[in-house]
DNA sequence: AAAAAAATTCAGTATAACCTAAATTTTATT
DNA sequence: AATAAAATTTAGGTTATACTGAATTTTTTT
């Protein structure tokens, strides 16, 4: 069993290591973490003795497999409750991450699976992010950056890579959402900024700043 | 902001002292919150220096107002869960309990209020316990144990004493709940059994065990 | 290869929450 | 009122977490 704290850092280092591909170091998990690498130096110490991450002294660490199982355990139970939020207490994009960090760390198996059940088993969260199974496996769609696209492509609005609240809010007063059908009508040479086809019905005018920031599926 | 244990022993303490209307004594409360006399001295010290209960050295403690409020914000808390795990998520009367314990420490008001609007307002929780406001008013029903109930009266379940596992699941094998209607057919002197018309259809016979642990409002 | 910079660890401190054992206060009994 | 019993508190210590500042190790630059 692991504490709230431990959770915490596991889920960050799945989150740095890009699905556990590259080691994680400790300057950065201190700042991902709000604490000092001291301590995270402390804290990896007995993540090792856990057996939940490899770990040589200023090599950086990664999961082991019983760290990663854990990390996508969390990552579920975070996203599912996200889908909760928004789904059925009408909590918007900015409100949600704040308390679905504090019910992700809620110990019961039973929940989250009839929670899972009675959101109808989505595959992805609000922002658009894959929701792993139970069993650790999640669905990825072939997705590409909105800046990446070329004239006349379309394709849906599918996960963002800036979640900041400022950067949702503003995409909630330019009326895209995660399921936005987009098709790219322009690019501008001058500044790269694109004029994109909102839903078969609205032509909006997306910065360059904005489009490095929206994931498409196409 | 309190901590989780603050918060568990603020509530042991309201639950211990009947609504604030008795002291509640060390060795109680210790019991309450599992652990020993002397770290419940520890905690009271420092729920005094947070003037969240009024405490003299031996006589035994009650809750100032903050603390009373906190405690009701606890209560209100858990109830909410106990019904959403209940309605929404299918779970028997015994599941509700250790989960509603963890959830209860959520913080976030926005969640509560749109809990409580998701769930319809619920008065009373999924044992009959009424649900107190967001301002700390609880609907009180005048409830009596059904064990002193007299020949041919009427009323319907409203709340438990016991409330263990094995209680629970004895309750539903006889297909009693909360809401079912009950009326009195006989009293046997000999042992104190009743015989009940239960929902007007059926009749059982029950222990004075079990009856001395059912409240009816009437 | 030496020096500088960056990353990491070590040593010591603080707080929350708990423990045991001993001392103190209150209550009950003679 | 004195004594015994029960309840409670104090004293002193432990563990988990996470902090700061100094020392060490690794990496990068000259």
């Amino acid at each position: 069993m692991l504490t709230y704290t431990e959770e915490n850092y596991i889920k960050c280092i799945y989150a740095l290591s890009d699905d556990n591909k590259k080691e994680v170091f400790t300057n950065d998990l201190a700042e991902a973490v709000k604490t000092k690498p001291a301590s995270v130096s402390d804290m990896l110490k007995r993540l090792h003795s856990k057996k939940l991450i490899n770990y040589k002294r200023y090599k950086g660490v990664t999961l082991t497999r019983s760290g990663k199982e854990h990390a996508l355990k969390i990552i579920r139970k975070h996203r599912l409750w996200e889908v909760f939020l928004v789904d059925k207490l009408k909590f918007t994009w900015d409100q949600v991450h704040e308390v679905a960090e504090q019910l992700e760390h809620i110990q019961s198996q039973l929940l989250i699976e009839r929670l899972d059940e009675f959101l109808g088993y989505p595959a992805y969260d609000p922002h658009g992010d894959p929701i792993p199974s139970a069993e650790g496996v999640m669905k990825i769609k072939k997705q590409i950056l909105l800046s990446e696209m070329k004239k006349n492509q379309s394709g849906e609005v599918s996960c963002l890579k800036d979640t900041s609240s400022s950067f949702l809010q503003y995409l909630d007063t330019l009326g895209i959402e995660i399921g936005s059908k987009i098709k790219i009508e322009d690019i501008a040479d001058y500044d790269r900024s694109v004029t994109v086809i909102l839903n078969k019905n609205r032509k909006i005018v997306i910065s360059e700043k904005v489009s490095t920031n929206i994931f498409v599926s196409i």
